[in-house]
DNA sequence: CGCTACCATGTTAGCGCTAACATAGTTTTA
DNA sequence: TAAAACTATGTTAGCGCTAACATGGTAGCG
């Protein structure tokens, strides 16, 4: 009976019509309205008009917090990155986000600012949201974190790079990449090639391609000197890595950025300061950002595939969510080498 | 009774341990262990250790839903902006993002895509998360979307802009922005101005800012031309709207662009074409983003504290959190004109 | 010493919704 | 035409937690 006394206890009563009140209004059950909004065919056509007229009627708006807790489920999905300043993640996370939304699902954003500790606080919270995937940036994760995620029963998607994932993988080889620009600057007869990257410990994905770059250089037989600055990635970042490089290695005839900010910050300090590029000193990055292919000369770099990276992972885990059906667990998305005219 | 018997009826059995477990394990009721979880100085010390440890033992992860059904109130804060892509709102989020995860409220994004009727269905799902707050960037809403939350009980910060807000506002005045760019021009003795902005109609407050540039033009007997281009703001948007004022008004010589995107993208299109800035054209944008101040000449800009701007936002959202305390209800964050060498 | 005040913990009753099972009516099938 | 299958809707019992009230113990106080 819907209209059974209340104990005498007072809750706090929110003036929100509840689904109980659009069922009495419409002169039906509750879990006939619950179906109207949830799982339209399953109620006949007439009855569904008049339910729908009744929550149009009384702006009822669903308690999702309820729907989740009596579902064990809930239409979150927990994405997490380790920083917004870098447009990579946005447009990751814009990819991700056309796509999850379209099906209805809610993107929980949390920023973990490249600290694996702050991941591990951040998962535990989001799993206590009942959320339907993870979708995280990156491979590497604490210790009781893997712990945490491995109990988990629900799809769990690590982008950005290859490797051994949890679960489902969707990124690229930033070894290969790595590899790949090294290959290009030894092609234009660079010899002189300093890398250049910031808190490699934290950004650990650019000191993978710092390490493909020094294999190249080595088995060419050439010294792989590295500067790394304590600033994350920025234009501010990558003029102050250019002057290191010029005052520590002035012989330095080409300069590897560990991206597309830090070499563009670097470029345009250069022609500040009245340098040639490359004829005074070649620069590259890495992304393919837009600023990179708007400054002159154009910037060569490494163009990953952002977007689809985002759209391609929330598919995957879109499938995994739908049918269960299997999935291919790894996908590399690749990488292009842009061919500037800074090298 | 902790071990009632559940009914026949099976109902999905997450693995996770429950409050219930916890309290079992550790000898004490259930609402102590959330008592020592969420209000740790209303439980005696020795029990409270006792608790925590039972907690760390089972690996216990709070189900957030059933708490916020429970207190009928979340730890989410609604946030709503128009893109993603945009650096200023991003920029906006990270304040907001950084005061709030130190309280502990968890930030639910939407991006609306300058889309008034998403940003209606998006508060619509959020109120039914029972969002702690909610701050939304400005202070057009659809008709359905204003009555919706005047009917809602929760702070509502509405950023960016001044004006007549629902309830807390901090922001800038963009009318005032634009006459002040406006007047600077005229001061460097530019007279053929023209202003370039991207989808006016949706971003409405580049458009206040041309209405602000456009009286002061008029004021001064001079003709205020105006350019839209049909791409929000880009680096290739703002090359294009630069072709387009050197094809359209060829004796202009001042653009006036409606955010540094655009202007920088202009100004680097500039560069390439040959011309010389401010000699052939002058340049001018708005938000005082970094790369505008990186590139050669320095864009002449208008600095938003952007940043500070979702601090404080958050800081207010949570006076009122806090202790219902009185807060000014609204707060003009400024701007600040940043001369550089493009005008 | 009896009273109030307060502290620590417990009991009870939901929060608003949906899963699982139940039921009545209708159509299909052999 | 009776059994089987399906359709539309309803009943019941929680999901896991916390608010509100309850209780028993200890301290404070004139």
């Amino acid at each position: 009976m819907s209209d059974k006394r209340r104990s005498t206890r007072r809750r706090r009563g929110s003036e929100q019509p509840t689904l109980q009140q659009v069922a009495d209004a419409a002169g039906v059950s509750a879990i006939t309205v619950s179906r109207a909004l949830n799982a339209p065919e399953r109620v006949n056509a007439a009855t569904r008009v008049k339910v729908l007229a009744t929550v149009e009627r009384l702006g009822y708006v669903p308690n999702l917090v309820a729907g989740s807790l009596a579902s064990a489920r809930s239409r979150f999905i927990a994405v997490i990155v380790p920083s917004l300043a870098n447009a990579v993640f946005i447009e990751v996370i814009h990819g991700l986000q056309e796509t999850f939304e379209r099906e209805g699902y809610q993107i929980l954003l949390g920023n973990t600012d490249y600290d694996i500790e702050r991941e591990y606080q951040l998962i535990r919270t989001f799993l206590g949201w009942s959320c339907s995937a993870l979708v995280t940036a990156g491979l590497r994760h604490s210790e009781a974190c893997r712990s945490l995620l491995t109990h988990w029963d629900k799809p769990i998607m690590e982008v950005m790079e290859l490797g051994d994932a949890l679960d489902l993988n969707v990124g690229l080889d930033h070894h290969e990449a790595g590899r790949c620009m090294a290959r290009h600057l030894l092609a234009q007869q660079y010899r002189s090639v300093v890398y250049v990257g910031a808190c490699l410990d934290r950004d650990y994905r650019a000191r993978m391609r710092f390490e493909g770059h020094r294999e190249v250089l080595h088995a060419a037989g050439l010294e792989a000197p590295m500067i790394e600055l304590d600033q994350l990635g920025s234009l501010d970042a990558g003029a102050s890595g250019l002057e290191r490089v010029l005052s520590r290695y002035p012989s330095a005839d080409a300069i590897h950025f560990a991206n597309d900010d830090l070499a563009t910050g670097a470029l345009l300090r250069a022609q500040r300061l009245g340098m040639t590029i490359p004829g005074d000193i070649a620069i590259a990055g890495f992304n393919g950002l837009p600023l990179g292919q708007h400054v002159t000369p154009r910037l060569t770099t490494i163009r990953s595939p952002r977007e689809n990276m985002g759209r391609l992972a929330a598919e995957e885990v879109l499938k995994r969510l739908d049918a269960k059906r299997v999935t291919r667990r790894r996908h590399d998305v690749g990488f292009e080498l842009l061919v500037g005219d800074s090298t």
